[in-house]
RNA sequence: CGGGGUGUAGUAUACCGGUAGUACGUGUCCUUUGGGAGGAUAAAGACUGGGUUCAAUUCCCAGCACCCCGACCA
């Protein structure tokens, strides 16, 4: 992509009210654009970062059984009135079609799903099921924050099991947090993130949070350093005696290997897992016959990852003075081709072959022809943040000039090597 | 939803009960080109509604929006 075509451009200046550091890094670079508290416009580069964090999550889920459909956001007001959450889901959006008929927008599809399982699963033949979608959804947060943390639209990726008995639960829940796993590391945040127990509603005692560290986070964790398990504050102060973690915690060991030592951090959740057993089958009728010719419920799990909360957490955790970091796995291209002096027509030339030989070696590259000074074109490059940077200037005469962006060195590579070096990882 | 803060151009700000100014940014042209270059020139602004007043961007009231803290987060 020839950077002197692309829609958007770059801004130094931003309003002093965008504290956070995700929105005002993404902002500023040509991300996203705010349209108002919570509800963002993905630009060309932000898409391409979304799009990867979405085949990402793709991958890991069909690997790990999951198949794909996509649900309506408009939902009937009466699928969510069986479960009682067209009363009690308080951020519910509500609205009112011109037949008087009201409607929901999907702010979690439980009450989609099981009845249109229903349809499909009636004997332990046809269990299990993964079922999955990626799909915006809307919640009427009071409380709109934190740039792409919180917002009252996003993307998430939402999955639902479901099985004959717990045991099977109790496996595939096992296997997703394996994926989860996958998906955490291949996104960059890994190191950062803990497998977090928080409350786990009617069915289970815990659910589990993947809770990743970052000073712009909402929730507390208590970390323990030695198995990497962490508790969500939440359930610390729950006076629910079905939670013993409490009393082990507050004796200061964890509930894992006994280990006394606990660090503090704040967190944000980039993932939550569920087990839901008979909660939501149960309103809608959702049985099966077992292999003794006898009725029993379809017991559930689900499963979620916020897309675009996950793009901004690995924006507040990758960054500098400059700008963004992104990880090559997720970064919008893989290299940023800079041209230093585009009014010396022996130089522009050089550029503009070595951008179409990278491009006939299928290597994502945006490339800055823009008739631009020099220190525009280096303040935009760390500001978008690609993970590597080639410069070709009046210096760089036969060779070009090879950054990291997480480094402070360069050095002279030619053609051959970059490509080399870009396609091997 | 409770509490707090802020609303003047894209951004940062100035002045003011009587024609709203500056800087940066932006557009165009020329000259420049290794860490946000120089000149010329142009466009662009008082959140909304009500009240007081001869006159309101300015004072008063209400609403709205945004930001922050807390609560909530299925």
């Amino acid at each position: 992509m020839r950077q002197s075509d692309l829609f958007t451009k770059t801004t130094k200046t931003i309003s002093a009210e965008e504290k956070s550091v995700n929105a005002s890094l993404l902002i500023r670079a040509g991300f996203v654009d705010k349209l108002a508290a919570g509800i963002y416009t993905f630009l060309p580069l932000g898409l391409r970062v979304l799009n990867k964090i979405e085949n990402i999550i793709r991958e890991e889920i069909n690997e790990a059984g999951g198949q794909e459909i996509l649900m309506p956001a408009l939902h009937p007001k009466e699928n969510w009135q069986k479960t009682g959450r067209w009363e009690s889901f308080d951020a519910l959006f509500k609205l009112k079609g011109g037949d008087k008929k009201e409607y929901a927008l999907g702010a979690t599809h439980e009450e989609i799903l099981v009845p249109l399982a229903k349809k499909h699963i009636s004997s332990y033949k046809d269990l299990p099921r993964y079922i999955y979608q990626i799909q915006t959804k809307f919640r009427d947060e009071v409380r709109a924050k934190s740039g792409l943390l919180r917002g009252r639209q996003f993307l998430m990726k939402d999955l639902y099991s479901f099985h004959a008995d717990e045991k099977d639960l109790n496996s595939y829940y096992e296997k997703i947090k394996d994926a989860y796993w996958k998906i955490f590391e291949r996104a960059g945040i890994k190191d950062k993130t803990y497998l977090t127990l928080a409350s786990g509603g009617t069915f289970s005692k815990y659910s589990h949070e993947f809770q990743t560290v970052t000073s712009a986070g909402e929730d507390t964790i208590y970390i323990c350093e030695k198995c990497r398990l962490a508790v969500n504050k939440e359930i610390l102060k729950d006076e629910n005696p079905v939670y013993p973690v409490r009393n082990r915690i507050s004796n200061g060991v964890c509930p894992e290997c006994q280990n006394e030592k606990f660090k503090v951090e704040k967190a944000i959740e980039v993932g939550n897992i569920f087990k839901l057993g008979a909660k939501y089958s149960a309103p809608f009728g959702l049985k099966f016959i077992d292999n003794a010719g006898k009725e029993r419920a379809v017991i559930m799990g689900c499963y979620g990852i916020g897309l675009d909360r996950l793009m901004g957490t690995v924006v507040e955790t990758n960054n500098d003075e400059n700008g963004i970091i992104w990880p090559k796995s997720i970064a919008p291209y893989q290299a940023h081709l800079l041209l230093l002096a585009p009014q010396e027509r022996e130089i522009r030339e050089k550029a503009d072959l070595i951008y179409n030989t990278l491009l006939k070696s299928d290597i994502e590259v945006l490339y800055d022809d823009r008739n631009l000074s020099a220190g525009i074109k280096l303040k935009d490059s760390d500001l978008i943040g690609i993970p590597l940077r080639l410069v070709i200037s009046g210096k760089t005469r036969e060779n070009i000039e090879v950054k990291e962006r997480k480094r402070k060195e360069a050095k002279l590579l030619g053609l051959g090597e970059v490509i080399e070096m870009i396609t091997n990882g």
